[in-house]
DNA sequence: CGTGCGCTTGATCGGGTTCAAAACGTGTGG
DNA sequence: CCACACGTTTTGAACCCGATCAAGCGCACG
């Protein structure tokens, strides 16, 4: 935050990083061309808010670089993150005026946003779009239902192996998988987060992290950077049955 | 079972009870045409099996009558509901080949079947059908973030109380809503389903159901007959907002 | 009338929560 | 450079909600 962060902004869709696994990873040149219209880049620091639930939806968009989640909070303050957006994630829905969820950014982001009325028009007369859109909203439910499971029937133990595969696995998909390689990792989320996420209290996580530490599956720096020795045995832990 | 269903297969899709709300809901004349070229109908009764986990897929569809679930199951025997199907709902999906969960009727059921390829094939030529799937697939996503929060931070009694007035809503959306009457319903799950939904066993379920029973909350005949007295003293117990 | 499955109820156990305090890290100002 | 303050994380101890283990009940069906 006290240390300016170099703009990133992608000058133009060619030299974006997320260009290939985006919504618009079908559009042509010209479809590129109209969502340039009403296209604008937006940033947000470590902790900022995106979008409150209930607010009115200005604009959807991709996530270019960094960590947003989606949260869910009771009247009484238990809260449930139901989203975690990485990059080439899509923010927003299209077909609803405000949003159910507060979006915030728990890393710097930087956005690719497009205004909400002129998108929607576009997504209606453009099949390349609607069709990653549907492709990408079909993951999203994948994902969820995996989540679900997570959720109703790992233990606190399983829980925290799944997230700390999932982060591993979505930060190096780009890279070659070295398997043979330690995996190295920073976590985008506080204790906190990923209590929310886990449907756990911080408390919980920090002793499953300590006991992962102490067993040697893991190893820490700093509380945020993330060593895994051995990739097999962290996910022997997960509770999942074994498959890429 | 031993009970011979009526045959309530609709001969035309105008005659249809879904078709307002399943995915050949915009469809025109000429792609109903299309889309019977490669439909037909199929039943399953109670405690069948639709689909296996890890099944080559054949058809997509939609429930025209009954209640389906999707459930995965981790290796020692735990089993997640990731899915609950009620009339039009939407069953597959276009652009995988093999199921990753298992499909269950749990009730008898009457589906509407499109062989896959034909169906992928108009899907993609056809914005009515993609528009229509992507609306569903989007809202089936709301629902699973619901259920998130369900799993993650509710109690078991808010569990209960939160499918109760799910099922309920579902069962009475056609039907207008006299809130001053009282609402009675069919469960179409076991104590053991409601488990695998909420995530929790299936002793619990029933001690839960049993303290709303004792409490006046709800009543009812059968184990399977549901009246509720008044709604809104039902929904307080739900932990969410109040909102329609 | 017996058999089996779905459901209820009781007693005990334990994983995760809660409450509390200490340790650590990072940034601030003297 | 050190002292201090604040936010995050770790650790400890007690508690409790839901799980587990174990009967027993009730209804449908052969």
């Amino acid at each position: 935050m006290s240390q300016q962060t170099p703009d990133i902004r992608p000058k133009t869709c060619d030299t974006c990083p997320i260009r290939a696994r985006a919504v618009c990873a079908h559009c042509n040149g010209s479809e590129l061309e109209e969502l340039d219209q009403f296209k604008y880049y937006r940033t947000y620091e470590a902790g900022q808010p995106i979008i409150f639930a209930g607010d009115k939806l200005e604009f959807v968009g991709s996530i270019i670089k960094g960590v947003a989640t989606l949260t869910q909070t009771m009247e009484d303050g238990r809260t449930q993150m139901t989203g975690l957006l990485l990059p080439s994630d899509f923010v927003g829905r299209p077909g609803r005026e405000t949003s159910l969820y507060d979006v915030t950014a728990t890393t710097d982001v930087v956005m690719c946003c497009f205004r909400l009325a002129p998108f929607e028009a576009l997504l209606a007369r453009t099949p390349h779009l609607s069709q990653r859109l549907l492709e990408m909203t079909l993951d999203e439910l994948d994902s969820a239902r995996e989540w679900l499971l997570l959720l109703g029937r790992k233990t606190a133990r399983e829980k925290i192996a799944s997230l700390l595969t999932f982060i591993s696995k979505r930060q190096h998909e780009q890279t070659a998988d070295l398997l043979d390689l330690d995996i190295c990792f920073d976590l985008p989320l506080t204790r906190e987060s990923m209590a929310d996420y886990l449907g756990l209290t911080l408390e919980t996580v920090s002793r499953q992290i300590s006991a992962l530490k102490r067993e040697g599956i893991i190893t820490l720096e700093k509380n945020r950077s993330v060593t895994v020795p051995d990739i097999t045995k962290l996910y022997q832990e997960t509770g999942d049955d074994y498959a890429a």
